[in-house]
DNA sequence: GCAAAAGTGTTGGGGATACACCCATGG
DNA sequence: CCATGGGTGTATCCCCAACACTTTTGC
């Protein structure tokens, strides 16, 4: 595609020449409209088994340059907003993350070049803590959940958002197994939940809860966890979880 | 504002001057990004006390002309989304409804112009018999919620996906009382909430339900319904609601 | 021996569901 | 007299919340 456009902004008009073809067409009152940047950030939040973490980026360019931002990247006139988001993750070395998109923010001056509308999006990854130091490389950091520092653009509004979505799907939908290992524990599990609900559960009412959904599959293995004594490992069981779900099954924490 | 910007796609150079003081900003490689156009369309859902409707506008400009379309606006850049939507509702006469903002669609080549991203929103107001003739006017008709037509663009992505968001919101608020007049009775209500979430209900369990949240208010007065038979007439305690819910209480049918 | 985490049952209450009949009215 | 919708009570069940002690291990 090649196209050529003149803007002059408050006279409306404009021609554009497209394809071999060479359509002409006059977009004239709407060519002021094509003058948008959209950017997308991510909210990668990741569990350590301990604490709730969200992966920040140092940025190292103008405009904020020096402060921590989300990572983001303008999103290309050709390009779909979730390639770009997955854009990102791949620019960041991240795989197998559960996406959601959150609202736009609507802030008119909030980039110094121009209107810049910003489509949020969170993501769960698996924390692994091997792949701190790889991270840090590319200049990005682990913060927890609750010590996020001041933000550039609107990204700490972003961050709100996306902790009060993940907060509602935790709730209604079992996208937590998204952050944990493959195999965990139930204790890992309370854990994540307590974290992410801001609240403190009964072990065995919790027990109760999750095996009475009877989404986790009993692996039969144990592993020694920080007490030293042992616990016995457990899996999401994704499969029945999508039957049950099509069938009208709603999770419920 | 005063700006002028040449832009050649492909390469990647502009210049801006800006406002009296003639800043020279190199947006360079970002330049390409600011040619995208962000429109915002509204679901207007109105509950006639018998079916969930959905507002529709008969689109007279091309492109799509003579298609039905959303009520749809693009947002300038110097116009917030929150304040498009409201231009909106002004332009078709809506005042006072309920606002939620959706998910921005992303298919590229979704409008024949250009790159053009639509961020949904959903509306709840109350539907007015009266003010149909007006609707008429403007070119709008009330379609039946569950008999849209093929709509222009992604336009009826954006209903299906207005339409979960308003079951799973009915479920968790009581955004339904957007929906009905001041003063209702029960079976009013009863049926909004068959219509909105495709189920039925037992008439005692759901009365028990929903006087046992302690959110209506008995007013005392009663219409003659459809069957000719006296009715009661009940208003939802908003202050009631507003308390309770700064104290963490969930709405939840 | 003590701190830390794993694991395990029972009870009571409240909300959800299932279910049927009478009444007033208009046609 | 019949169709329409308003209004009412009871029994059962299941889920939820509250609650305490034993065990293993590392320090």
């Amino acid at each position: 595609m090649f196209y050529f456009i003149i803007i002059i902004s408050n006279i409306k008009f404009a021609l554009i020449l497209r394809d071999r073809e060479s359509i002409v067409m006059e977009r004239k009152d709407i060519e002021e409209y094509f003058n948008i940047a959209l950017a997308t950030s991510v909210v990668v939040f990741g569990f350590d088994l301990d604490d709730l973490h969200i992966l920040l980026k140092y940025n190292t360019e103008a405009p904020f340059k020096g402060a921590y931002i989300l990572p983001s990247k303008y999103i290309k006139p050709e390009t779909s907003i979730d390639l770009t988001v997955k854009k990102i993750l791949n620019s960041i070395e991240v795989e197998d993350a559960y996406i959601e998109q959150l609202n736009a923010s609507g802030k008119v001056f909030r980039n110094p070049l121009g209107r810049v509308v910003n489509i949020g999006h969170y993501g769960l990854i698996r924390f692994d803590p091997k792949e701190t130091a790889k991270f840090e490389k590319m200049g990005l950091k682990w913060f927890r959940y609750d010590e996020i520092p001041d933000l550039a653009y609107d990204h700490n509004q972003i961050i709100d958002f996306a902790k009060e979505r993940l907060k509602r799907r935790v709730k209604r939908r079992p996208v937590g197994f998204n952050l944990l290992p493959e195999e965990f524990t139930i204790g890992q599990l309370q854990q994540l939940y307590e974290k992410a609900l801001n609240k403190s559960f009964d072990k065995r009412n919790f027990r109760k809860k999750i095996f009475n959904s009877e989404l986790l599959v009993d692996l039969d293995k144990s592993v020694e966890t920080s007490s030293g004594k042992e616990s016995k490992l457990y899996k999401f069981d994704e499969d029945k979880y999508a039957k049950m779900s099509s069938r009208g099954y709603d999770f419920l924490f």
